[in-house]
DNA sequence: ATTTCAAATGCAACTATGTTGCGTTAATGT
DNA sequence: ACATTAACGCAACATAGTTGCATTTGAAAT
């Protein structure tokens, strides 16, 4: 009896395959926000192209992974950082003209001000240039 | 003799066309930010569909348009509204999640604070959730 | 007005990206 | 060990974007 993960919108117990934990290992150990592109170069023939298109919805459905789009509008996925059991979603990534890595900058809080009627779900801030590695 | 347009990344001279000019009139009467298929659909058989692809890329490169990539990762396309010359691209854009539509906000400005060891050369910042009109 | 020349176009073919249905495999609770 | 069903592989499909090449057309020059 070892109920593992759920998905946290529908509160579906879900499973934890082979695929799915190299998966999940490669995007926790990335420096990096990684994409759908990339993952299957780098697990080569661990599954199938689709595979990875589900684990990756699964994980980001279980609130353990988070999809960032960048600024050429490819979609990258990172870990989630939940800071106390508050989940901080609305963070802000740099995206790296050279090296053209994504990353997440976990303590940086945009401000802004907008007009009143105007109501805000959700903030996407992603600031692009050159990252301390490549500068 | 009519030297119409300029590709300011190359200085390279380029030609008003039929359909260049309807497209560019479609996006500058929409009072949102439109997307290669949404133009393709509202222009029925202007031309083609790689045409298309080409006209938007060259009115981005005169800089007449600009790019905005959307949450979801589709890439949408606005007019540049070029204030005393001076061209800003980094406002923020708004998409609302009921009417699906993007719109430029000019005057809103956020602001930030990150590390010093990071060169930001352009920022990308999209809110999301109800515009006024599904508010 | 006609010529000239390259920018722009249409078309076909292609790659990349993402989705769906379905039969089979395997993770987990009993 | 058995049953249940989530997860998988595979094929097929849908959408998005790119490239090469022959043809058309905008606009400068004559």
């Amino acid at each position: 009896m070892q109920l593992c993960c759920v998905n946290v919108l529908f509160m579906k117990v879900t499973r934890n395959t082979v695929a799915k934990g190299a998966i999940l290992d490669l995007i926790t150990n990335s420096d990096s926000a990684l994409s759908h592109s990339e993952i299957h170069k780098l697990t080569q023939d661990l599954c199938d192209r689709v595979t990875i298109y589900r684990i990756l919805d699964r994980l980001v459905n279980e609130d353990v992974i988070h999809k960032i789009v960048n600024l050429d509008g490819t979609i990258k996925y990172a870990k989630c950082h939940h800071e106390n059991h508050v989940h901080i979603h609305n963070h802000v990534h740099f995206s790296c003209e050279k090296c053209l890595k994504v990353t997440c900058m976990e303590n940086v809080q945009p401000s802004y001000i907008i007009p009143r009627n105007y109501k805000v779900n959700d903030v996407n801030f992603t600031l692009s240039g050159l990252c301390p590695n490549c500068l």
